[in-house]
DNA sequence: TATTGTTATACTCTATAACTATA
DNA sequence: TATAGTTATAGAGTATAACAATA
């Protein structure tokens, strides 16, 4: 064990943000390893994440995912291909194409989920309230923060 | 303002999860942007973010970014092709390849982790107390825990 | 005219396997 | 023989540009 810090000594912002890249580093690849384990990349794996949410356009979705939406056709095509998500055209726009998991998709996704060993071991190492603060911190830091 | 919980009610570990997902996504997006506004892909942006805590082997920097030991010669490759980075024979074994920033390579990191305004402005919103609070959890969630 | 989604192209990333050089 | 790194190959991800259908 190491002698974790109390929360007392001032963490400056670079020291954070090699923290957070650090700590994205593990849980990106325990996410990717955890993908390879149901055959899917991690972009697709992604892309299954975000649609667990509920149903995407395909603009929307290659929002979520910060990439070009011609990216999108073909992680969606891959997808369908094996079943994992279906496409189903949008009634009030006829140009929009809704994309949704299958009953599938979902059992693959939280498989996903439930295969992050290393992330879950790490979680369950918090106490009940180190959990709601981790929550609480995370959303303050990640959500909602339009910059461009 | 969203009215932020104070660490008193219960979070379960699906809900951290999704939680930990999302953060995900933001960050990488920033990431990704950042990296790209130095005409680099998120992978070599990956690569040089793991070289600034210090040179490493080919082998070493590959287990780091979770991928196979032959993808990372043509990262390397054109990191290289731009003077970004150095390959240095190791003396005591003539099979290693240290990988090292140069002045320019550190220059670019820097850069990118400056340009990450999205992160930067979620970290800014939070108090010094709060900053390490945040480091020690990610800390004890992200770092040695080996499951494989 | 603007937007959604697709296709074409070129470059990059990724894993597998085979290879060279060194240990 | 085992390991570090490279190369070759094929499939997948990515951005740009051009396109059809719809708004």
């Amino acid at each position: 064990m190491t002698e974790a810090p109390r929360a007392q000594e001032p963490v400056d912002t670079d020291r954070l943000m090699e923290r957070l890249s650090m700590s994205w580093g593990v849980y990106l690849g325990d996410f990717t390893l955890a993908a390879a384990s149901e055959h899917l990349t991690a972009s697709q794996a992604k892309a299954l994440t975000a649609l667990r949410r509920g149903p995407a356009a395909m603009r929307a979705l290659a929002d979520t995912m910060t990439c070009d939406a011609s990216n999108i056709t073909g992680i969606i095509d891959r997808l369908e291909k094996r079943g994992l998500v279906r496409r189903e055209a949008d009634p009030s726009d006829r140009r929009v194409k809704n994309v949704t998991l299958t009953p599938e998709g979902e059992r693959v996704t939280d498989a996903i989920r439930t295969k992050m060993h290393t992330t879950q071991a790490g979680l369950s190492t918090l106490t009940t309230e180190e959990r709601a603060t981790l929550d609480a911190l995370l959303e303050r830091v990640f959500t909602c923060h339009p910059t461009t």
